[in-house]
DNA sequence: ATAGGGTTAG
């Protein structure tokens, strides 16, 4: 055991040793009490607190010192980034500098980290401009933080500015608390000032800084170079990492992650090749840079053989690693690959639980998703921004709005509710849960409106067939300056499709493509092929489809076909059966169509041959489903489903629904759906398709003029459609009927679609 | 000094 006098002075020589606050603490007491107030053993001390970032132990000492010396600024300097408190970090290397100490290596990094997170380009470069004059520029780890910074300021779009401050102010409520921060800033701004102007006239250290780089930097205007347009931050990177003397995997991961958030993926990839060359091995780091590379390629080849490199380096419990692969295969659509990625990681942090959630949601698995969700409150991870804007969508395609209301009072609790990503989503789920005046309340009280806000916004109008406050919305949105993107006009083109605006549809798909240089998608497309099909102009809409320049999918065809059913057109039909066969094979719905459309035109053997056709191969019809929300408990119904405790009553009110609906009129459209069953048996199956259950259900439990509410996942077919005009009126009630492509209001035996089905 | 997740879509 040696003396506590060894011992300090051991420890005074190697202050790294120590790794608890208690051992600081013991240093700090030994110090005292031996040495008194000395500043160079009271700067090693700041040193060990600031390597344990104790900023408040540290402030308490560095308070005491008269002239600090460069050891205790550089101390204060790193904790106070550490903590976030950027602007007193970037004051006190100011004051550092007006009290005469000398900025070095290791100073550097943390200012420029603290420039980087308050988005200040400017005071970045005059930065860079103090560390090209001081020597320092060929120093690794600055270089490494200046590449970081350039990297951060291209992805941000360059928007990076003082304004951008209080922003970063967020995360700190007692600097913000105090007030101080911005006063703090003004200071900052006064003196950067000073320095900008000091360094940057100083030319010969530029000359030396260019002739070393002439090769990229053409000119000779030093550090203009670094930002004269939207692509040069990058290649500022790159000039700097070329230059670096040495270079470290930090070094290597910093330019690959700075190329990869940019964009430029190829030169990222490149770049990873080129590591090897320099006996470098890819890590954790740059793994999880190069994933959502392959994620956004869609490339689950190359994806896999990052997953494998991953396991033999033992790389594959990483949390990031573990997130980027989760991402990278829901990306992919293996979203089950996803799953099993995510139980397999040692643990969870909240990243990777947003991973797995967004990546159900994303891939249709909505309950999924939720359950995720759950369990990560239970394992009290709180939700964050992204937690919420990737669950909203599962309420919002589930049609669950006491569960979108339930996340909608949790965000406005947490304080997210200006968040455009979270309000776009909460837009969106109102209106798809049938509240489209909520919807629009919401989106009135953003302050600032996206391109995503307006077309979720307008698409909700389209789903509800407000055509006119779907266009002038859109509109609105362009008059405001808003450029809209394809998104946009697919929910425009929906809005003039399911009102039935043919002229306004034209109009703006010709505008799309000629005033925004906006290529139809297969959704514009569909739109436009549904608009005409709806109409009625069959000829048209066939013409239209085949000459679409990109192959016309089996769902784009359908919609033509179902209205050659209603047109009952069967030449055209088997026409356009035929296009749909030989690009989806397998599509199942058009089998049906195509059998419906010869039962009504009574050609039994056609029917028969498809059927057994359909038999041979094995199809199986997705089972169609109907769902309610009654009292916060959704209620799911399949097609004939006796499952439903309530069903003996749901039954008895079909029953009694049906005799009065036939007293007014209704007959049960039986010859178009079914053969080969007895007519009353046909009559029953209809009459027990799964959104009547629904509706059923709906009506004995709820008070009477409650609205009903039901969702179903395919198109509600033809004879539902008339029944519940019939129900609506039997039973006074307003009906609301959601299905895979929009909102049907049932009210006094009329629907708001205007029978245009 | 370096890394991962988000909203709209017939």
């Amino acid at each position: 055991m040696s003396s506590p006098k060894t011992l300090l002075s051991t420890l005074l020589r190697n202050p790294t040793t120590i790794r608890t606050k208690s051992q600081a603490k013991q240093l700090h007491a030994h110090i005292l009490t031996t040495k008194g107030t000395c500043s160079t053993h009271l700067s090693v001390l700041l040193s060990v607190y600031s390597n344990l970032n104790l900023l408040h132990e540290l402030l308490l000492v560095f308070n005491t010192i008269h002239s600090p010396p460069a050891l205790a600024w550089k101390s204060l300097i790193k904790c106070y980034t550490f903590h976030g408190f950027f602007h007193k970090s970037l004051a006190s290397f100011i004051e550092m500098r007006a009290a005469g100490e000398h900025p070095d290596r290791h100073v550097f990094p943390s200012v420029l980290k603290s420039c980087t997170l308050m988005m200040d380009l400017k005071l970045g470069e005059s930065l860079h401009a103090c560390i090209i004059r001081l020597g320092m520029d060929f120093d690794l780890y600055t270089g490494n933080a200046l590449m970081n910074m350039y990297s951060k300021f291209q992805s941000l779009g360059e928007s990076g500015t003082l304004s951008g401050a209080p922003k970063v102010l967020d995360g700190m409520p007692e600097e913000r608390g105090k007030g101080e921060g911005e006063n703090v800033v003004v200071t900052v701004r006064e003196l950067s000032g000073r320095i900008v102007t000091g360094e940057l006239v100083d030319q010969g250290r530029m000359l030396c800084f260019d002739e070393k780089s002439k090769r990229q930097m053409g000119g000779g205007e030093g550090l203009n170079n670094y930002k004269n347009n939207s692509n040069s931050n990058q290649s500022s990177v790159r000039k700097i990492f070329d230059m670096m003397p040495k270079k470290d995997l930090v070094s290597w991961n910093t330019v690959i992650a700075g190329n990869a958030q940019n964009g430029m993926y190829e030169d990222a990839l490149t770049i990873v090749r080129e590591m090897g060359n320099d006996n470098m091995k890819p890590d954790s780091f740059t793994l999880s840079s190069v994933l959502p590379i392959f994620a956004e390629y869609v490339d689950v080849i190359k994806g896999k053989e990052i997953h494998g490199y991953a396991i033999r380096h033992g790389l594959d419990a990483d949390l990031f690693v573990g997130s980027s692969l989760i991402d990278m295969y829901a990306k992919c659509t293996c979203v089950e690959d996803s799953c099993r990625l995510f139980n397999l990681l040692p643990w969870h942090d909240g990243i990777s639980w947003n991973s797995i959630i967004a990546g159900c949601v994303q891939n249709g698995l909505f309950d999924e998703g939720l359950r995720f969700f759950r369990q990560m409150l239970k394992a009290k991870i709180k939700p964050m921004h992204v937690s919420f804007s990737s669950i909203m969508p599962a309420c919002a395609h589930l049609t669950t709005l006491h569960l979108g209301k339930q996340l909608h009072g949790y965000i406005i609790r947490c304080g997210f509710d200006d968040n455009v990503f979270i309000a776009s989503s909460l837009v969106d789920m109102y209106a798809k849960c049938g509240n489209i005046r909520i919807a629009r309340w919401i989106f009135d009280k953003m302050e600032l409106h996206d391109m995503v806000s307006w077309t979720a916004m307008i698409m909700g109008y389209a789903l509800h067939g407000h055509a006119h406050d779907a266009i002038s919305l859109f509109e609105q949105m362009e008059m405001e300056g808003v450029k809209p993107n394809d998104v946009a006009f697919v929910a425009v083109l929906t809005a003039c499709s399911h009102a039935g605006l043919v002229d306004e549809a034209w109009k703006y798909f010709n505008s799309m493509t000629e005033d925004f240089g906006i290529a139809p998608g297969l959704e514009h497309y569909a739109a436009v092929a549904d608009l005409l099909s709806r109409a009625g102009r069959l000829d048209e809409a066939f013409k239209f489809i085949s000459d679409m320049h990109i192959g016309p999918t089996g769902s784009v065809w359908s919609t033509l076909l179902s209205a050659c059913r209603v047109q009952k057109n069967v030449e055209l039909a088997e026409k356009v059966a035929e296009r749909i066969f030989r690009v989806d094979p397998e599509n199942m719905g058009a089998y049906i169509l195509l059998s419906n459309i010869y039962s009504a035109a009574r050609r039994w053997k056609d029917v028969e041959k498809l059927r057994i056709f359909m038999r041979n191969k094995g199809m199986k019809k997705k089972p169609a489903c109907s769902w309610i929300e009654v009292k916060n408990k959704v209620h799911a119904f399949v097609s004939g489903d006796k499952s439903h405790p309530y069903y003996d009553r749901i039954n008895e009110a079909l029953e009694v629904l049906l005799e009065q609906m036939e007293r007014e009129g209704y007959v049960p459209n039986t010859k178009e759906v079914l053969h080969d069953v007895e007519e009353e048996q046909k009559k029953n199956l209809l009459c027990r398709h799964s959104e009547r259950l629904a509706i059923a259900f709906g009506i004995i439990s709820t008070p009477a003029g409650t609205t009903i509410r039901v969702t179903k996942n395919i198109r509600v077919c033809m004879d539902c459609h008339t029944a519940t005009k019939f129900i609506s009126k039997i039973v006074g009630r307003e009906i609301i009927v959601r299905d895979n492509s929009r909102f049907h209001h049932f009210k006094d035996g009329k629907c708001s679609c205007g029978d245009y089905w």
